[in-house]
DNA sequence: CCTTTATACTTGAGAACGCAAGGATCATAG
DNA sequence: CTATGATCCTTGCGTTCTCAAGTATAAAGG
C-alpha cells in the first residue's frame, strides 16, 4: 500500500516538474540517462527497453519522440541487421546535462528533507532487492 | 532510480496476477479495498479519489467500470446534492474478500522471500514518510 | 436576493503504455 | 540449401489515466 501511494505521489511530483521545465517525461529522462552512461552513449534498443522496464513497443514510440526532437539518433549494427542502436546526439547530451541538474535538485528537495543519508542508503538497499535482477548500475539518481 | 525500477517491476507482476485471476486492475483492487474498510462500506467519490491518488475524472471512469460489473453502486447524498457516494455491493464485498486472499499471497511471495519482518517494518516506515500526508490507514497490505 | 467563489462530478481529447500480430534477420539442425 | 525457431523491431488497437472545459450545487458577502 505505502509503496503504491509513495510511488504515485512521487512520480506525479517529479514528472510534472521535469515536464514543466524541460518538456521531458520521467521515462524520457530515464532513457536519456541510460544512454548518457552507456558506452559510446549508445545502446541497442532492446537493452534500453529492458533497463528502463518498458516493452519493445514502448521504446519504439518513446524513441520516435526523442528522435523528432533531435535528442537521439539511430545507427545500424553491422554484425546483425536486426538491431538498431539508439545514440545520444550532441543536443541530447546537452539536454540531459541540463535536466539532470534540476532533477537532482528536485529529488534532493523531496528526499533530503525526509531522510538522513543513512536512511537513504537503507531505502536504496531494500528497494534494490525487489526487481528480478535488472540492470541499473553506474548511476546514483 | 531504484524506486522507479522497483515500482515498475512490482506493479507489473502484481497487476498481471490480479488481472489473470480476478479480472481486476491494481487500481480497481485499491478502490475496492478502500471501500471495504470505509464506514458503511461507502465513500464520497472525491475522498476515494484522493485516497488512491487518482484525479476526479480517473475515479469517475474507474467506478463506471466497477458499476457495470455490479461491484459498486451509487447513492445520492441528502445534505449535499453535489456529492455521490460509491457503495460496495454484496457482490463487491464477496469479490474483494476473494481477491484479497490471493493478492496477499502474491505479496507474501514477492516480499516474504526478500525481507525479514524487521526489514519490512523499516521499509514501510521509510516509504510512509514520502507522500504529503495522505490517508491510507486501517489496512496493512 | 444576487453575485462570486469554491466544490463535486462528468465528458472530450489526447498521452503513455501494453499486448498481439507481423516482417525481417539470424542461427542451427537436418 | 532449407526448414525451424528465436530475436529485434514496428504497427494497430485497446486500456488507463490526465488535463481542460463544462454543468450543477453550495456557501458567503454585498
Amino acid at each position: 500500500m505505502r509503496f503504491l501511494r509513495a510511488h504515485a505521489a512521487l512520480t506525479r511530483e517529479l514528472s510534472s516538474r521535469l515536464e514543466a521545465v524541460h518538456e521531458l517525461t520521467l521515462s524520457d529522462f530515464d532513457v536519456l540517462v541510460q544512454l548518457y552512461y552507456a558506452e559510446g552513449r549508445r545502446m541497442r534498443r532492446i537493452d534500453l527497453a529492458r533497463s528502463v522496464l518498458l516493452t519493445a513497443s514502448g521504446i519504439t514510440r518513446l524513441l520516435d519522440g526523442l528522435e523528432s526532437c533531435g535528442l537521439v539518433g539511430k545507427e545500424r549494427c553491422d554484425s546483425d541487421a536486426r538491431v538498431t542502436y539508439a545514440v545520444l546526439t550532441k543536443a541530447g547530451v546537452r539536454k540531459i546535462e541540463e535536466a539532470r541538474e534540476s532533477h537532482l535538485a528536485d529529488i534532493e528537495e523531496l528526499f533530503g528533507s525526509r531522510f538522513s543519508p543513512d536512511e537513504r542508503e537503507q531505502l536504496a538497499e531494500l528497494l534494490g532487492r525487489l526487481p528480478l535482477a535488472h540492470t541499473a548500475e553506474a548511476c546514483s539518481e
